[in-house]
DNA sequence: AAATTTGTCGTAATGACTTCA
DNA sequence: ATGAAGTCATTACGACAAATT
């Protein structure tokens, strides 16, 4: 009987996963309650048979092949079948490999993607407001500026000027903070409305051909 | 109609996976000539052929499993039995569809809440664009009616002002569309280095992270 | 030489297992 | 035992090129 079961020695022993028969007795949930928490060790004894496969490559391994892939994803026959005689896998295993790394590699990728854009939005959100309430003073300013041009036109140079002289120009250079008074008036709504305009370009990103 | 039975349905067949053997005669690297691409190799016959794999739910059986999953993602035990009593299916299987199938949701989620994002980001330039122009149009309106109010206070009130009287209000208070700016004022400049946004996705063959 | 077959590669979707908490 | 995350493997499918006819 052999019966390796010694897990990390036999080899690519191989065998085969487990067996699910076509029917199998369905015992009823009944009579819940209680749960007993039993531990029901890992049966599984319903026509199973036999056999399992050796699944998880050893360390060795994985780090060889983990080089392999940091040097390039894709793999070529040649490469292939080198590493597996280097490591004693069969290259279907080695192809499967990689195969499996890429789709793993892609998600991770598009992990990281997702939160680096998500950094960039976000800033990018706030100099938004920024610039929005930039945008309203100056009007404002200019509104006045304006008032006072026409005053000015109007009614000819009075003696006192007391008007917009020194804010306007002075504040207007000076975006670097907008906590004054900007938050208040309820001016940066949650643009939410983002009519879509650009949908387009990212209809090509999902998957290409 | 016809629902053709299922031309191969052989139900849960179950298989073994396949079977490396320990060893196998790898083909040397027989000299490259040149690199023509992939060489082929008739070969292949060796270690094969035997046992078949044959899992597949019916689509029966998928449907309804997503059918449930639509509703809830979890499965207590309960809901587990039923379904797995309904389908014939082995309760385990019912448990692992579901843990699959709630890990590739989660991915698929993620990739649709990045492009999701990826959409609000873009049009979030665009707008940031549109507003800095905007700044910087209002500043020099506004430093011109500075100008012309300097002017006024010091000289008088000249009999002809053909400055800055009329463009300013009006220019000012339109931003409702943006496809003037972008003519000849060459003001919107990619200053924001978020130009990039694309490349990774097509960076899948290239690689070199 | 052209059309067809065959083998390999790559990707996507899945099934099932293992590990860890 | 359960869920989540990570692995290995298989099936289906499309693209291509070497081998056949």
């Amino acid at each position: 009987m052999t019966s390796s079961k010694n897990p990390q020695n036999d080899d690519q022993m191989l065998l085969i996963s487990q067996y699910y028969p076509g029917n199998y007795t369905q015992q009823l949930p009944q009579q819940g309650e209680a749960k007993p928490r039993r531990r029901r060790k890992k049966n599984k004894g319903e026509a199973s048979g036999v056999m399992m496969r050796k699944r998880k490559l050893s360390d060795e391994q994985v780090n060889m092949l983990e080089q392999s892939f940091g040097n390039e994803h894709k793999l070529e026959s040649e490469r292939k079948d080198k590493l597996a005689s280097e490591l004693g896998l069969d290259p279907r295993q080695v192809a499967v490999w990689f195969q499996n790394r890429r789709a793993r590699w892609k998600s991770k990728k598009l992990e990281e993607e997702y939160s680096k854009l998500k950094n960039e939005h976000d800033i990018s959100i706030v100099d938004k407001c920024r610039l929005e309430n930039e945008v309203l003073k100056l009007k404002e300013q200019l509104s006045e500026a304006e008032k006072e041009i026409q005053r000015l036109l109007m009614d000819g140079v009075p003696s006192n000027s007391p008007t917009t002289s020194s804010l306007s120009m002075e504040a207007a250079m000076e975006p670097p903070f907008l906590g004054e008074f900007g938050l208040d008036n309820g001016f940066y709504a949650p643009e939410n409305t983002y009519a879509q305009g650009l949908e387009w370009v990212n209809l090509y990103m999902p998957y290409h051909m």
